[in-house]
DNA sequence: TTTCAAATGCAAATCATTTGCAAAATCAAC
DNA sequence: GTTGATTTTGCAAATGATTTGCATTTGAAA
């Protein structure tokens, strides 16, 4: 039951920002920016890529989205909280996420060990997955 | 006692390469392309950026480096793979590396999971470091 | 030392991302 | 609903890290 996100209080409700939110609820991995608008273009949702962009930063600063970079790839992708610990095949590029990270369990380690106070982590696993290893 | 890294076989041994690798080992932390080329010029090794992005190419290529990107940060930063997993202050961008990784107890769980055989992964973790919680 | 592929430096090209600015859209107040 | 202040958008141009083409230099095998 993936609960409807809410823009976040003070920004105004704009369809091409909804849109944006709505391609990332439905994401199953994290996805690019490009990938947002060329998904919006076949809805028929006609948006720039600048907007694009400047949603998905004010997303992330507000905490909704999470960026991160796949290895070997030069560009930014973005998704919700709950995708940002994923797999990635080294051979054809799959991504699978990570649900019940047992990173989790380690905050309370590095807190002792570092000081630090521990507010997100973000995982990224390489391996060769099932359909590659033939 | 840092066993000193050898270039990869089939390579020329050419002193921009030697001094690639040698920032890349007294660093203690990740670093950008720039700042390898600011520390080779404070050391009057003069080198281009190319030369210095190429090499490191190759180095991530040959496993000898791993590359990762910084949350908010725009550029690429490169490391030793022992240095690959970090705590990062979000206030003052202070990068602490994680040594003994607890993940590395997650392999085989992952592998059990999702069918992939893992040959690496990084952690980056985010939090308020002990000199910024005042 | 000769030889030739590999490596470098420079300048120009790329390409994801950002930014300036005028026009359009949102939303609270009338 | 209309108005008006403010935010948001779209477009085109700018940015900045990274890559690439090419002529020159260098490493190392013979």
């Amino acid at each position: 039951m993936p609960e409807k996100l809410k823009i976040p209080e003070g920004y105004r409700q704009t369809k091409q920002r909804k849109a944006i939110l709505d391609v990332l609820e439905n994401a199953e991995i994290p996805i690019t920016a490009e990938d947002i608008y060329l998904k919006l273009k076949e809805k028929c949702i006609d948006i720039s890529l600048s907007t694009i962009y400047r949603n998905l930063e004010m997303l992330c600063k507000e905490g909704l989205v999470v960026k991160s970079y796949v290895m070997n790839e030069d560009k930014a992708r973005f998704a919700l909280p709950d995708k940002k610990n994923y797999l990635i095949c080294e051979k054809c590029g799959k991504i699978v996420i990570i649900d019940n990270c047992p990173f989790d369990k380690f905050k309370e380690e590095l807190k002792e060990v570092h000081g630090f106070d521990i507010t997100g982590h973000s995982v990224e696993v390489y391996g060769i997955c099932p359909d590659c290893k033939d």
